[in-house]
DNA sequence: ATTGCTTAAGGG
């Protein structure tokens, strides 16, 4: 019955990140090619690639500001960053940064098993509501479909118990994160407790390392969901992190998606409000249990559950030091040397300068030996 | 364009 709607169809440019990557410096290059040559995923660009190299240093004043002054955050474009981009730091960090320059380089191995996954997920989350194609074309239409959702969700909520795929939203150390969780329920007991799913391609308990990151991705989710909840994520500070423009009228579609869930609202601004006062007036409490559940992808036999110690000190101390990369205040680093197994199952293995460099970036070391390419 | 731009998670 709780109908639950889902944004489709996206602007249509989404695909031209290609300027800036002419000025990048010779490894991404270097990463470029390899893409080209891989079995990527991703389309290419409208037209001008790397092909567009321009040989007039001098008339490009904007030049200046080189990429490597400027922070990861502005060098990526990024407004915010996901909850998984901080866990998959949380795994190796140099792996996401590869992950953010060259999207969609994935082995098919991999993909299959990622894939496998979403669908368990998608069946889950089927099981408990229909999800309904809204076409949207920009940001704005994006986002409000996001909190109509929500809007829907939290009654829900109240009333059934449960709840997949919440989106949740809010600023963490400085850092705006966006982010989904999996599930929330009442216990017996009337507690609010997260249950995080993850299938694993073989029937094997995860390691430590894989446990310690999926640990900080639900902490992360409680401290969102909590910020919520107690109204510390407010419509100011949500505009203001993700640029969203409150008085952009809605598209037609989402308009009538609006009407019919009974929301009357003019703006994207409205519905922010709306938002707000319905997650800070529905009696809504914190989460109090933290679960992860590993299931076997092929049987669905339950692997492990962990139950997370909540440690808000240690979660804010780590998002600090991730950020710190994001803020441009520090070099990124590749694993520990104990952690070193994980190059073997890392698509970026082969051109990653961590591991060339054995232990810290070879091309803060050694930045003429590129060039011998 | 003297610019702006994002579905999050998916598993190891």
């Amino acid at each position: 019955m709780a109908e639950t709607g889902e944004e489709e169809m996206m602007s249509a440019e989404a695909s031209g990140f290609s300027d800036m990557s002419d000025s990048e410096f010779l490894e991404i290059l270097d990463l470029e090619e390899a893409n080209e040559l891989g079995a990527s995923l991703s389309k290419p660009g409208p037209s001008s690639e790397l092909s567009r190299k321009d040989d007039k240093p001098i008339s490009l004043p904007n030049w200046k500001r080189r990429l490597d002054i400027l922070s990861p955050m502005e060098r990526f474009h990024l407004k915010y960053l996901y909850v998984t981009d901080l866990s998959t730091q949380n795994w190796c960090e140099l792996q996401m940064v590869y992950g953010k320059e060259l999207p969609g380089f994935l082995t098919p191995e991999k993909a299959d098993v990622l894939d496998t996954g979403a669908s368990i997920h998608l069946a889950r989350e089927l099981e408990l509501h229909d999800l309904v194609t809204i076409p949207i074309t920009n940001k704005e239409d994006a986002w409000a479909v996001k909190f109509l959702n929500i809007l829907t969700m939290i009654p829900t909520l109240q009333s059934e118990g449960c709840l997949r795929e919440f989106p949740v939203f809010g600023e963490v150390e400085g850092v705006f994160l966006v982010g989904v969780i999996d599930e929330l329920q009442y216990t017996a007991k009337g507690e609010l407790e997260l249950t995080e799913l993850k299938t694993r391609k073989r029937p094997l308990l995860p390691l430590d390392a894989q446990k310690k990151k999926d640990c900080f991705q639900v902490s992360l989710y409680k401290c969102i969901f909590d910020a919520m909840v107690q109204g510390k994520v407010t419509p100011a500070s949500l505009i203001h992190h993700t640029k969203l423009c409150p008085d952009k009228p809605l598209g037609p579609s989402v308009q009538r998606h609006a009407q019919q869930g009974g929301f009357s609202v003019k703006s994207l601004g409205d519905l922010i409000e709306l938002v707000f006062l319905s997650l800070t007036l529905s009696d809504l409490p914190v989460i109090d249990t933290l679960k992860i559940e590993y299931i076997h992808q092929e049987t669905a036999t339950v692997l492990g559950t962990e139950i997370v110690a909540f440690d808000e000190k240690e979660v804010r101390g780590k998002v600090q030091h991730y950020t710190a990369y994001w803020m441009g205040h520090r070099e990124p680093q590749g694993v520990d040397m104990e952690e070193a197994w994980k190059c073997r199952t890392c698509s970026y293995t082969d051109i990653c300068e961590w591991k060339k460099g054995g232990g810290v970036l070879s091309s803060t070391l050694e930045p003429q030996a590129k060039k011998a390419k």
